[in-house]
DNA sequence: TTTCGTTATGTCCCGCCATACATAACGAAA
DNA sequence: TTTCGTTATGTATGGCGGGACATAACGAAA
């Protein structure tokens, strides 16, 4: 996968994925892109914010067009603005289903986490916090 | 990663993963042979049901006893039983902890899951259900 | 018709990781 | 002291996924 070690990042942190078929899956990388590109109108630019390359950004999105029944982005070429993508109302209602969990998983495990948390090994550098 | 293919896998699936520090993450691979190793009482053979290797098996169970403060495994080589592996009290804590979140989300999120199930591409294979 | 930045697609290549394989340590019981 | 199945560890190799790079298509505006 060779993920991008993200520089700031805040622990404990609960990561989901929803698994739709053999293969296709939804997770944090994938929703990232899609409100990338609902933010800048292309996917060159929302992969270059997440530290990706073009390729993979466009692989996403092709993996996110065929999982569903509709697709989720829409994209042109060349024209007035040069090209670019937007996401289409399955794309924004995906997003925003995706969205809606994030936000209750944090509030719903917040008494798990935190426990798990208590017993890393990681405590002990946030103890003075 | 080379991910093992479950043949008989329902779908829609949804998995968590909690990242406790840099590159120390618990996800449903290391929870599931927790499990394993609680029920078998040894670390290769949680790790064959799994189909992964032993030594696959072993670097999950050295990453999990380094991550948190106290192990989670507790092995032996050699003696009456030749050997074998058990879950300490803070791995049954673990364990427990992160099946109790499992649980919570199914519950959780069974509204969100079924609308992205419904504009999945693979929805039109279960309509006849 | 030239320019422009984006989408779209192909090819090559390298680094990493997992697997396979080999081997040693272990200790109680026979 | 031999046996046994497990834990523990090292080494080598192969695959494959991803990045780097190249290139084409596109279409409105200047």
């Amino acid at each position: 996968m060779t993920r991008i070690e993200t520089p700031a990042a805040d622990f404990p942190r609960l990561r989901l994925r929803i698994t739709l078929g053999a293969g296709n899956w939804l997770g944090p990388g994938k929703a990232d892109l899609l409100a990338g590109i609902a933010a800048t109108g292309s996917i060159s630019a929302a992969g270059r914010r997440m530290g990706m390359s073009y390729k993979r950004a466009w692989g996403l999105v092709e993996a996110l067009n065929t999982m569903f029944a509709l697709p989720l982005v829409t994209s042109s070429r060349g024209g007035a603005g040069h090209g670019g993508a937007n996401l289409t109302d399955t794309g924004r209602e995906v997003l925003r289903l995706y969205g809606a969990m994030q936000i209750k998983a944090e509030a719903a495990f917040a008494g798990e986490i935190s426990q798990l948390a208590g017993l890393s090994s990681a405590a002990d550098i946030s103890v003075g916090k």
